[in-house]
DNA sequence: CTTGACAAACCGTCCAGACGGTATCTTAAT
DNA sequence: ATTAAGATACCGTCTGGACGGTTTGTCAAG
């Protein structure tokens, strides 16, 4: 017996609830923090709470990669529903979706997906089915050299985030970012 | 009384066999692969004596990103030294190694280093002094839009390696790299 | 009264590091 | 040139703790 009994019950929100902490503890602990302990008990559920929505860690982080990339993929969707532009367009929406990250609630989230990306094997490699569907998907468009090059740099550019390697302020980001797209017009 | 205490003493070169076999094993497992036994048991040492050499796991790990930032930088040196022009020299230097590393035997404990970067907190740091130190003593030369745009997209390039989400071939590689040697220039 | 949503205790494994030892190397006094 | 005295380079075992996962129990909603 105790509070989580008796507090209504609302799966959908401590489900949430686990994700968005997950991510948060990567983020300020590394990935190496994000264990089910620590997980489940500072979402304020017991650990078979945890274990409950999500049969194991990898089930745990197979969520929140759904999660996120579901929001990017809506993103970039919404990006290119404005953009008239065939040539390019899918570059260019991915290029405002990781320049806009940054200030993100969810760049956290996404910061947490990357870690997560490279050490798990089996992330790495659900990242790259993303990667090459979208290749694949719009590889009339967006396959030209000017198109890769740009999304390699803001790639690097969201790499340099998360690792706050570089500091770039904002009038260099907006340089940036205009000659990326021009890039990817070419 | 073993084998190993009768063998001749040669204690660089077993360090240099801990560090090598460190990066081999995080790139075949995954940075989970690099504990203390795996690495001692697969240079043929034993975990006293990996002791030995690294107190812990952390200065293990320093080790790995001292070596590797010290071939870094003789090879960016290296490169530096070849070009006459001083602007965007770094730049150009730091796009030729970073190009040159995806065949290179080292390209294995970049990968290792890479991953355990994202993942333990103080390495992020150190790498982040890496990248500000080199940004600021090329300040001169390297720190317009154009030069941190390349680096960016190198280093775009160069994660898509390591998750090989991308598959780049040779002369696409070249006509990327072509670009954004022009991009150091202007 | 059945089922979904949790709690709490528990288990087996793995791992970092400590520890106490032994063998080889170096140095320096004889 | 010898050799005693340390320093250095290892070996092999043990332990305490963390962590993923299981099991069993409990409550509440439909």
């Amino acid at each position: 017996m105790s509070i989580a009994h008796h507090r209504r019950k609302q799966p959908e929100l401590v489900r949430q609830q686990l994700l968005e902490v997950a991510a948060r503890l990567s983020l300020e602990q590394g990935a190496a923090g994000v264990t089910l302990d620590a997980v489940s008990q500072a979402a304020g559920v017991s650990k078979g709470g945890l274990l409950h929505h999500f049969p194991n860690k990898m089930a745990l982080l197979n969520g929140l990669f759904e999660d996120l990339t579901g929001k990017l993929d809506r993103a970039i969707e919404e990006e290119m529903r404005n953009d008239p532009v065939a040539h390019g367009r899918f570059t260019r929406a991915y290029l405002s979706v990781v320049f806009a990250l940054e200030e993100e609630a969810d760049a956290q989230g996404w910061q947490v997906l990357t870690i997560a990306l490279l050490t798990e094997p089996q992330l790495r490699e659900r990242w790259r089915f993303w990667v090459t569907d979208h290749a694949d998907e719009f590889v009339g468009t967006d396959s030209s050299a000017g198109c890769l090059l740009a999304r390699f740099a803001a790639d690097g550019l969201w790499l340099a985030d998360i690792l706050k390697s570089h500091d770039v302020d904002q009038p260099m980001r907006h340089a940036m970012r205009a000659q990326l797209i021009a890039l990817s017009q070419q």
